[in-house]
DNA sequence: CATGGGATTGACT
DNA sequence: GTCAATCCCATGC
């Protein structure tokens, strides 16, 4: 997707995210959850300003952010509003489309219901790592694409954001009505 | 320079 | 349900 789809307010990226494809190292998926994140709560990086950390998330919209959690994992993020604005969207969860037997060996897992179905899972699945932070999400190395049709229409539900311990009422996660592969079930809508 | 806290996952009780 | 693994980096002395 082009940088002005990103330079938008981050909930209206969040929400239209779904449905679109993410691609990389052989392997490609529908994205069926994610998260708004946006300087202004405390939940996101950005809250705290523009440091190294965070200067991915204050750059041009339309890159990757990732970084990693808990010390173990990749999360893969797409840098939202125009530059100067600290936002993104994590990528929580996808249905996998190419690539499964790839993304099965990576998991070490065989059902496609867990390859990527969550933010850690999904970055082991398509081989992403922290090296891709800052680079282009509309020419790769990973690419994130519009929705195929059989998506145009998708359906979606709101809820709380997942494992956060600040702002944690805001309704900023959006889901894909109807997928097995959420990392968890939602809650409210 | 030391410390502490995670936008998680998988293994185990 | 509980809990450890493990590392980046923001913060504070």
């Amino acid at each position: 997707m082009r940088p002005a789809f990103y330079s938008r307010p981050v909930l209206e990226v969040a929400r239209d995210l779904v449905g679109c494809v993410v691609s990389h190292g052989g392997c490609s998926g529908v994205v069926v959850e994610t998260e708004a994140y946006h300087q202004s709560e405390a939940a996101c990086h950005a809250y705290v300003g523009l440091t190294k950390r965070t200067s991915t998330l204050f750059g041009p919209p339309g890159r990757a952010y990732v970084y990693r959690s808990y010390g173990v994992h990749a999360l893969l993020n797409a840098v939202s509003e125009p530059a100067g604005v600290g936002a993104g969207v994590l990528i929580r969860a996808l249905e996998p489309v190419e690539g499964v037997e790839l993304m099965r060996a990576r998991r070490g897992l065989e059902p496609v219901r867990q390859l990527c179905s969550g933010p850690g899972k999904l970055t082991q699945a398509l081989a992403i790592e922290l090296d891709h932070n800052q680079t282009d999400l509309e020419h790769g190395p990973i690419v994130v694409s519009p929705r195929p049709s059989a998506w145009r229409e998708v359906q979606i539900q709101t809820d709380t954001r997942i494992g956060i311990t600040r702002a944690i009422e805001l309704p900023w996660r959006f889901c894909a009505v109807g997928t097995r592969c959420l990392s968890r079930a939602v809650r409210r809508s």
